[in-house]
RNA sequence: UGGCACGCAAAU
């Protein structure tokens, strides 16, 4: 049963829920395991309706099972639906807790993310930086930096998500002395403030920031030419799509939609 | 020692 729901996963993995499915129902034996990887398979395809089937018809279910439907309601914007199911759960641990307080604020309900929070009896850096982003999210510099200074542990996502508050405030002085220091960097921190300083409008601050990386992925790649593209640079922007490493649908699409933004229809149609 | 759920980066 643990192969067959590593099968199962990997289909899930790859956008073929109905592969996945086609296992599953193949499976000589399912376990509860079994049946959460399906809902999930479902639920990463935004499949809401296949993964309730599933639920509903699953012999039994735990807070795995029904932390999974709480967060794929909450993720197609079904927050009402999220809701109904936080409160008919048997059983909460903290994941459901901070499933919970990441609905809210996508919901932009920040009152009662943060009520959620203060109730909580345990925490972990993900409780934090789940309301870290909710201010984030909903406009509050102020209470994301509060929760960025109090968390008793800050990982590279905590340190990510306030760096791009202060990039979404317009502020990129703040996020580049952040960035400065943040103790580890990795390919997302360092891309995420490559991408702020795109979104100031600085190119030579994101020329220089791309070329200091240590190492470079297609997201990067990808960034330094939406910057050219987004300063009407198309001759660079053409000069960075040339030379990526690889190119994936993003970057063909960023490309193409440079040349049509500036009006190079022949460009765009024989990209 | 193996399989499922929570918080981060790029285009539309």
């Amino acid at each position: 049963v643990v192969s067959w729901t590593t099968m199962v996963v990997a289909y899930a993995d790859h956008g073929k829920h109905e592969e996945a499915k086609f296992l599953f129902d193949r499976m000589p034996t399912r376990d509860m395991v079994a049946w959460n990887a399906m809902i999930q398979a479902y639920a990463r395809n935004g499949q809401l309706e296949q993964a309730k089937q599933m639920f509903d018809a699953m012999p039994e279910r735990n807070v795995v099972s029904w932390t999974s439907m709480l967060q794929l309601y909450a993720s197609s914007g079904h927050f009402q639906g999220a809701s109904t199911m936080y409160k008919s759960m048997p059983e909460r641990n903290l994941v459901a807790w901070n499933s919970l307080i990441s609905a809210y604020g996508q919901s932009g309900n920040l009152e009662t993310a943060k009520a959620t929070f203060d109730s909580m009896k345990e925490r972990n850096t993900i409780s934090w930086t789940a309301m870290l982003q909710a201010y984030a999210q909903n406009g509050h510099l102020e209470g994301a930096k509060t929760m960025f200074d109090g968390m008793p542990e800050r990982d590279s996502v905590s340190w990510v998500i306030m760096l791009q508050a202060y990039a979404q405030k317009g502020s990129l002085e703040s996020a580049k002395k952040l960035f400065q220091t943040m103790p580890e960097k990795n390919m997302v921190s360092w891309t995420a403030f490559l991408s702020a300083c795109a979104e100031s409008g600085d190119l030579e601050a994101t020329k220089a920031t791309f070329d200091r990386m240590p190492e470079r992925n297609v997201v990067s790649w990808t960034t330094m030419l939406q910057a050219y593209a987004r300063a009407g640079d198309l001759e660079f922007a053409r000069s960075v799509f040339d030379s990526m490493p690889q190119r994936n649908l993003v970057s063909w699409t960023t490309m193409l939609q440079a040349y049509a933004q500036e009006g190079h229809v022949d460009e765009a149609k024989a990209l």
